[in-house]
Formats: C-alpha cells, sequence, structure tokens
DNA sequence: ATGGTTTTTACTGCGTC
DNA sequence: GACGCGGTAAAAACCAT
C-alpha cells in the first residue's frame, strides 16, 4: 500500500501549486485556491467560495442528430464489449476516501476491504469470465501491434464472445481463438491483415490460426467474403509514400482485371501489391519490386507474374 | 493420400548508373 | 560492381477430392 502514500503526496503537492498560481477574489482581493476534491474554489483569506460545485453538468458525448441524441444523452458510461463485463460491473476505488476525498474511519476501511475482495470475487466469478477476460486482454495486444481501429477490436470481441457461448472452446486454445476472433473481425471491418502479419503478433501457430479460424467460421456461421484486393491498397500505397494518383491507378488496375475475371484463385494480397507497382510504374512514381514485397510480404517474383497479368488486361481495354 | 495449382526459393543473365 | 528487373526450374505450400 506504499501505492496509495505516494498518491497522497503528489496530490498535495498539486494543491500547493494551484496556490500559488491562483486568482483573485472579487470581495477582498486575497489570492484564491482550487480545491478539486470538494469541488469548490475558495479565497484563502476571506473564505468566500467564489465558485462551487465545479462539476461538468454536460452531456457525456456529441450528438449530431436526434436518433443519436436518444441514444447518447442519458446518463451512464456506454457499454463496450471489450470489457469481459462491458464495463457495467461495480468498480470499487482503492483509494480510502469517500466521494468528497475525505479518508474512512477504519471500521469502515475494513469494511471497504471486504467488499472489494467480495466485489472482485463475483467479477470473475466462474471460468468463463476469466477465459474472457484474458482473451479480450489478448484481443486488444494484437490489434494494437496491428494497428487496428477500435470498431475492428469490438468486432473481435463480439465474435470471441459468441464462440464461447456456443461451447466452441474445448479443444482449442484461448490464443488460437482471439487470434482468429481478430483476422475475422478485420476481414469483416475490410481491413483486412494477411495471416502472416496475424501469425506476427500471434502466440500461436499459422496452421492453428488457420484452422481455428475456418472452425469459428463454419460454427458461428460468419460470412467472411474473401478478401477485396481493394482494401490493401491503401496501406500499401502509404507504406511506399505514393501519391494518390498512383493509389487510385492502382484500384483501375484491380477492377479492370476483377472484370476480366483474371483474379480467382489467386492471392489478394499478391495481386494488390502487384496493383501497387504496376500503378507506381504508370505514374512514373520511383519504387522497386524488392520493397513492395517488402510491405505486401509477397514475393518479387509473385509481384512480376501478377503484374504481367495486370498490364495485359489492361491492354485489351483502352484506357477510360 | 493424391494431383493440380499457386507461391516461394534460388540462381542466372541483361542493362544501367 | 551494385542495383533493378526479368526469366526459369524445382521445391514447398495450399486446396479440393
Amino acid at each position: 500500500m506504499s501505492d496509495s502514500q505516494t498518491r497522497t503526496r503528489s496530490r498535495e503537492q498539486e494543491e500547493t501549486e494551484e496556490q500559488s498560481a491562483g486568482l483573485e477574489c472579487p470581495e477582498c482581493g486575497g489570492s484564491v485556491i482550487a480545491d478539486d476534491e470538494h469541488g469548490e474554489t475558495v479565497c484563502q483569506d476571506c473564505g468566500l467560495v467564489v465558485e462551487e460545485d465545479s462539476v461538468d453538468r454536460g452531456p457525456e458525448w456529441r450528438a449530431f442528430d436526434s436518433k443519436e441524441k436518444d441514444e447518447k444523452s442519458r446518463v451512464g458510461a456506454p457499454t463496450t464489449n471489450m470489457m469481459h463485463d462491458k464495463g457495467l460491473s461495480t468498480n470499487i476505488d482503492w483509494r480510502d476516501k469517500d466521494a468528497y476525498g475525505n479518508s474512512l474511519s477504519s471500521t469502515q476501511r475494513k469494511k471497504m476491504q471486504r467488499l472489494r475482495k467480495w466485489n472482485e470475487r463475483f467479477r470473475t466469478r466462474d471460468s468463463k469470465e476469466r477465459n474472457l477476460k484474458q482473451a479480450l486482454g489478448e484481443i486488444d495486444r494484437m490489434a494494437s501491434a496491428l494497428g487496428l481501429p477500435e470498431n475492428v477490436r469490438e468486432t473481435a470481441s463480439v465474435i470471441y464472445r459468441r464462440a464461447l457461448d456456443e461451447d466452441l472452446l474445448p479443444g482449442r486454445s484461448i490464443e488460437g481463438v482471439s487470434t482468429a476472433s481478430v483476422y475475422a473481425a478485420a476481414r469483416q471491418a475490410g481491413v483486412p491483415r494477411s495471416l502472416d502479419e496475424i501469425t506476427d503478433v500471434s502466440r500461436v501457430e499459422k496452421s492453428e490460426i488457420a484452422r481455428t479460424y475456418r472452425y469459428v467460421v463454419r460454427e458461428l456461421g460468419l460470412e467472411v467474403q474473401p478478401a477485396d484486393p481493394e482494401s490493401y491498397v491503401p496501406r500499401f500505397a502509404s507504406s511506399l509514400d505514393l501519391s494518390e494518383e498512383s493509389e487510385r491507378r492502382a484500384r483501375q488496375l484491380l477492377q479492370n482485371a476483377k472484370e476480366k475475371g483474371v483474379h480467382s484463385g489467386k492471392s489478394p494480397v499478391g495481386l494488390a501489391a502487384a496493383a501497387v507497382y504496376a500503378a507506381a510504374l504508370l505514374t512514373n512514381e520511383k519504387t522497386t519490386q524488392a520493397a513492395v514485397s517488402e510491405v505486401a510480404d509477397i514475393s518479387e517474383v509473385t509481384i512480376r507474374n501478377r503484374y504481367h497479368e495486370l498490364l495485359e488486361a489492361e491492354q485489351d481495354l483502352p484506357v477510360a
């Protein structure tokens, strides 16, 4: 509990700092101090309360239309699937202070200790809850490492939760299912990461991820379309510092290829990489096959083969 | 397990700076 | 001579059967 002591000390320091940086009291001209714990601003000399209850009473979120307003303007934290209890369970603060910042009596302190302990026990009551807690941690870790946006984490959490509810876990590792959830969520959100990229940040092997992923998708009836090559383009283009123009061109190439049906059976990542390379060529921007191969994690040979095909397909159809 | 397809690995030759 | 690019053959990985 040395933690709470250092915490208290730093709080006192803050207060003395605020004292010196004070405003002037409108009544006696003395300096004014802010007392955050009581939510008041008080004159140091005459004791006049310049401001009280300095609490933000506004709605928690901005609402941009009436529907959103209905959803958001009421009091309460938003629920999130990213926490194992959706953020709804009670948390008991570890500081032995009441709502006004006053210290608790020793009997009250003991009571709070007991409550804390039991609250914790209820929160992670059974194995499922503990399981979920760990898995969500993993999901968050991997999503961060992959630079995936928040909504993907949410989706991944939902998928995992469903897998857990359907008793898909027995026989499979928490790690594996978490990873598969992230993989699936990223694809569903249209910001796919290749299996290799996923494998890099996961603690399980590629084969297991693939196996678990297939299993989860099948059992949960998830509809995941094959990754669209175009969704890789922005990421590759920006890692290579290419212009908007080339990015647009790359998309064009891919769309044309799609119409011609050149792409079936080929890896989407390879196609995307080839399109990016070809586009850079067409717009006279300097890139090398090696560089593209690097960021896309695809062999140069594959890039060569694909981009020949892309350009051939383009030639038959004169530029629009 | 098998066969067909795609991707990778490794190596070689060509032209340019 | 290093670099970027192209091509090839054989191995490996993948997929459906």
